[in-house]
RNA sequence: GGGCGAUUAGCUCAGGGGUAGAGCGCCACGUUGACAUCGUGGAGGUCGGUGGUUCGAAACCACCAUCGCCCACCA
């Protein structure tokens, strides 16, 4: 091994190893397992969440296959309709051209054009972060298959009557002309005015006031309405309005939707541009005017002087010609929830359009029964109620989009307006007789993204046909996302997995947490702040961080806070910390239920755990190039370390079935630097390297070396897959491992011949030893290399025993000189002292040390004694404590106090000591 | 207006009815035959506040404060 850890070349040459040898496709007989990667847009590159989620899923199915279940991990990517057709209408118009300009057919072959261009390159990212998705079996949502299960839900759901055709009030958005679902606008706070309008009775006799934060809506209004018991307005239900600027009568209806609190009591009602009005409407037989265009500028119903006036121009046209005939009563100044499009940030408008919806309430009744019976089970528990709540009060799914680039409607037109639908042109005739000279057209529009995603854990495996894969691989294991596509994905998967598999489409939603920058703030383009992972993997510069931090930013003028902020937090660029060292920070940060602030300093750390790791292995394969297959003998040490390995498996295991990758992370993470590096790679140093030491003894020791590491290899590689396949590749060999790749090894399990009180109490020993000497040392700033000698005051039977056995690990780590037990009734020399049990540690003092810094070092550990003694004498001497408390709580305590008094009469005694020398 | 989450060391976060934890950072020492991307020792916290339950609360309950998120048609 070199003797450098340098992740770059290695991870990238052993990626390729296991794409070509095929280790990534399902194998075996074992139960099977299946993951569905949340399909990302085809033209997206990798973020930080993708990059975390990708984590995720990769260690739970590298996990799973090493267990020996046959593992799917389904890959593919989304069309991502509106997304897709933004960008590359972006494109066009940076050249000149449109979207109109192309036609249909020719814009949809561009999208295709553009899609085979860019959309390998997420594939590449995964592939560089390690992620062992079977590329055999990648999918496109617009695949022929893919979009042939589309059209067959369609055509299936509109046969039963649960997909319909309706004229009613959209969420229009009138910059990228489409509808969009109640989920795709978001309501945003802002500022803007209330505007109180006077309108005045038909018959001259006085006027009402109503109140609106779009006062263009106006022209559209065709009633006021008030409260049935609002006194103050019984009269003049029933009366008529003249309205402003319009001319048209109205009447006032009596409505309980109004609330004789607010403003005044009265509501102009706009039936088509508002969704409470157009209720209000359809409850009072109004009739609706539609006073917009689909670009939301007048149309032609509305007073000349307005039309094909923008909405927001026309108010201000409105608002200074009512003010003109002092029909304005005041303008207060008003914050409210504005509608904007998620993806255009357009001001969506209330509109009237034909759409398809589905009839979802009975898709609903079973999904959230599914959850409720725990079918399927969402970790943490929490978004459960979550789901609920949305899925209880779910509104009908609006479908169609007035796009280009999707699945395209399965249903045709006859020139007298007839619907047709049918998986074809050609089943549409025949389905209804129609003869081949009879014009058809088919629909314009395509399906919601999230109609096929929403299929993507049966479609990708070839349903509606009854594939083997179907069979093997659904229902999915587990689904792991985030928070944010509970509704647009997971309860619509959820819906449509029962309706057309019969079957939940996955066992447990598994929801992580959103990747934030070091202050919390979330990753965003315009924020300047995004990290890119492949360049925390292979690094980056400062100019070309720079250059992608401030490229194409939608607000130019915040370029240079954004120079600013980057050159300040990486004023080197960054570093290659490799693809295992990202990803064991991933998985070290992966709490449930909580975002997560990606902080550098820890992967800085975790690289560093590489290294270690790495060097670690150069220690143990220096130390095995001999091995022979004699005799073998365990030492208490070798038996102590598989002890400990054996507990830290048992904590892996439990922790991967309960999502906590941060556990099993920190759980091997101490294992493999805190116990095996750290304690037993150096214990085993004057095992291997003394002559003296028998051979079976050093054979034990050697074995223990290339198991330990073999496992902690095995127990890692979920987490951390290159450098472990790539020093098991060599060490895997010499611990008698078969096989060509550590990825199709069985993961360690906990063995009960491994477990070892026995020894662990007796390296607890030899640790306590070598502690309490470094301690000494450190603290009386002795040097660490000065070897020292110890007594023993007060050892036992037992404690002589064990400083024998191991006098040369206590001599070689804990340099050591030499041990000796103080005879009984020997004086002790003048010693700085560590506390062993019942037993002193005496480093005699010899001018070597000073008796003041020991006096002031052991009446610093008196006080610490002193008051954890009182503490626990303060709860004994408390009646209730011992009448109530469990007893062997009580006696816990009891032990507690008895130590404490203990070290304090050792302590005690040896200051008495040190003043009588210093006496002396 | 409803719902959820967070508040623990300077920073990022685990934990959890009985002894306050990790990593990073900080201080001191160190060329020990794997590793300075390291080793050894050390400093550092009345676990957001108030009340309650309990023999015992940082942990459980209630309320409050601050921060964040989700949902909701008050014009």
């Amino acid at each position: 091994m070199d003797k450098a850890y340098i992740p770059l070349q290695l991870e990238t040459r052993i990626y390729r190893y296991w794409e070509e040898q095929g280790f990534f496709a399902p194998a075996g007989a074992g139960d099977p397992y299946c993951i569905m990667i949340p399909p990302p847009n085809v033209t997206g590159t990798l973020h930080m969440g993708h990059a975390f989620q990708d984590t995720i899923m990769d260690a739970l199915i590298r996990y799973q296959r090493m267990q020996g279940r046959q593992t799917l991990w389904q890959t593919g990517m989304d069309h991502a309709g509106i997304a897709t057709q933004m960008v590359v209408e972006r494109q066009l118009n940076a050249e000149g051209s449109s979207r109109s300009a192309l036609g249909r057919e020719e814009f949809v072959e561009r999208v295709w054009q553009w899609k085979r261009e860019s959309g390998g390159w997420i594939n590449q990212q995964l592939r560089r972060m390690g992620a062992s998705v079977d590329w055999s079996r990648e999918r496109f949502t617009m695949d022929d298959d893919l979009s042939a299960a589309v059209t067959e839900v369609f055509v299936r759901l509109h046969d039963e009557g649960l997909i319909y055709r309706g004229k009613r009030l959209v969420n229009w958005d009138p910059v990228l002309h489409t509808a969009l679902s109640d989920l795709e606008v978001l309501q945003s706070d802002e500022a803007g005015h209330l505007w109180h309008l006077r309108y005045p009775l038909a018959d001259g006799d006085g006027s009402v006031v109503v109140a609106t934060t779009r006062p263009e809506t106006m022209l559209g209004d065709s009633a006021v309405a008030v409260h049935p018991d609002d006194s103050r307005y019984r009269q003049l239900i029933g009366r008529e309005v003249l309205l402003p600027l319009v001319g048209r009568r109205i009447p006032v209806v009596a409505d309980e939707y109004v609330d004789p609190e607010f403003g005044s009591g009265c509501v102009k009602i706009t039936p088509a541009h508002d969704f409470n009005d157009y209720e209000v409407g359809l409850r009072h037989a109004l009739p609706v005017y539609n006073i917009f265009d689909d670009n939301a500028a007048i149309n032609d119903l509305a007073p000349e002087k307005y039309r094909g006036l923008d909405r927001l121009l026309a108010r201000e046209r409105i608002v200074a010609d009512l003010d003109a005939l002092e029909l304005i009563e005041r303008i207060e100044v008003y914050e409210h929830k504005v509608p904007r499009g998620d993806r255009s940030g357009a001001i969506v408008e209330p509109y009237l359009t034909d759409q398809w919806y589905v009839d979802i309430k009975p898709l609903a009744k079973p999904a959230i029964e599914a959850v409720e019976s725990g079918r399927i089970r969402f970790v943490p528990d929490n978004w459960s109620n979550t789901y609920f709540e949305w899925m209880h009060n779910i509104q009908d799914w609006c479908i169609s989009r007035q796009l280009w680039w999707g699945h395209r409607i399965p249903a045709w037109y006859d020139d007298d307006g007839h619907i047709y639908v049918a998986r074809s042109e050609a089943e549409a005739r025949d389905k209804h007789g129609l003869a081949p000279h009879v014009p058809l057209r088919q629909d314009d529009d395509v399906l919601d993204t999230w109609f096929s995603s929403g299929l993507w854990p049966f479609s990708t495996l070839g349903w509606p046909n009854r594939t083997l894969e179907l069979a093997t691989f659904y229902p999915g294991s587990v689904l792991v996302t985030g928070f944010d596509i509970i509704f647009f994905w997971v309860a619509r998967m959820i819906m449509l997995g029962l309706k057309f598999m019969d079957d939940v489409p996955f066992r447990e939603v598994y929801i992580h947490g959103l990747i934030r920058d070091q202050d919390g703030q979330k990753m965003s383009k315009s924020k300047g702040n995004v990290l890119d992972p492949i360049d925390l993997v292979d690094g980056v510069d400062l100019e070309t961080l720079l250059a992608k931090r401030t490229a194409g930013l939608m607000q130019p003028h915040l370029e240079p806070k954004i120079e600013a902020a980057t050159r300040q937090q990486f004023p080197h660029g960054i570093e290659a910390y490799g693809a295992d060292a990202l990803r064991f920070t991933f998985a070290a940060l992966a709490t449930t239920g909580r975002d997560i602030r990606f902080d550098l300093g820890r992967i800085d750390g975790y690289r560093n755990f590489c290294n270690k790791l790495w060097n670690a292995s150069r220690y143990v394969l220096m130390n095995t190039e001999n091995c022979d297959d004699g005799a073998l003998e365990l030492s208490p040490t070798d038996r102590w370390i598989r002890s400990r390995l054996n507990r830290t498996i048992k904590s892996v295991h439990e922790n991967f079935a309960r999502y906590r990758l941060d556990l099993v992370a920190q759980a091997i993470y101490d294992f493999t630097w805190r116990e095996f590096c750290d304690w037993y790679v150096e214990l085993s140093k004057p095992v291997l390297q003394s002559p003296e030491m028998s051979a079976a003894v050093q054979r034990g020791a050697r074995s223990t070396l290339l198991d330990v590491l073999e496992t902690v290899l095995r127990l890692l590689h979920p987490l951390m897959p290159f450098i472990t396949e790539e020093i098991w590749q060599q060490v895997g060999p010499r611990a008698g491992a078969k096989g060509a790749t550590i990825m199709l090894q069985p993961y360690p399990q906990t063995q009960v011949e491994w477990h070892d009180n026995a020894a662990e109490t007796e390296l607890a020993w030899v640790m306590q030893f070598i502690l309490g000497i470094r301690q000494i040392r450190g603290e009386m700033d002795i040097s660490p290399g000065k070897p020292l000698p110890v007594l023993l005051h007060g050892a036992g039977a037992l404690d002589e025993e064990l400083a024998l056995r191991h006098a040369p690990l206590l001599a070689r780590v804990g340099r050591v000189e030499s041990v000796r037990a103080l005879a009984d009734g020997e004086q002790p020399p003048a010693a700085a002292t560590a506390l062993l049990g019942d037993m002193r540690l005496l480093v005699p003092l010899k001018g070597v040390i000073d008796v003041e810094a020991e006096r002031t070092r052991l009446a610093k550990r008196r006080e610490k004694t002193a008051a954890e003694l009182q503490r626990a004498r303060n709860k004994l001497q408390n009646g209730s404590f011992v009448n109530n408390a469990p007893a062997e709580v009580v006696k816990q305590e009891q032990t507690r106090a008895a130590d404490f008094e203990r070290a304090l009469l050792q302590l005690d005694d040896q200051l008495a000591q040190l003043d009588s020398l210093a006496a002396s």
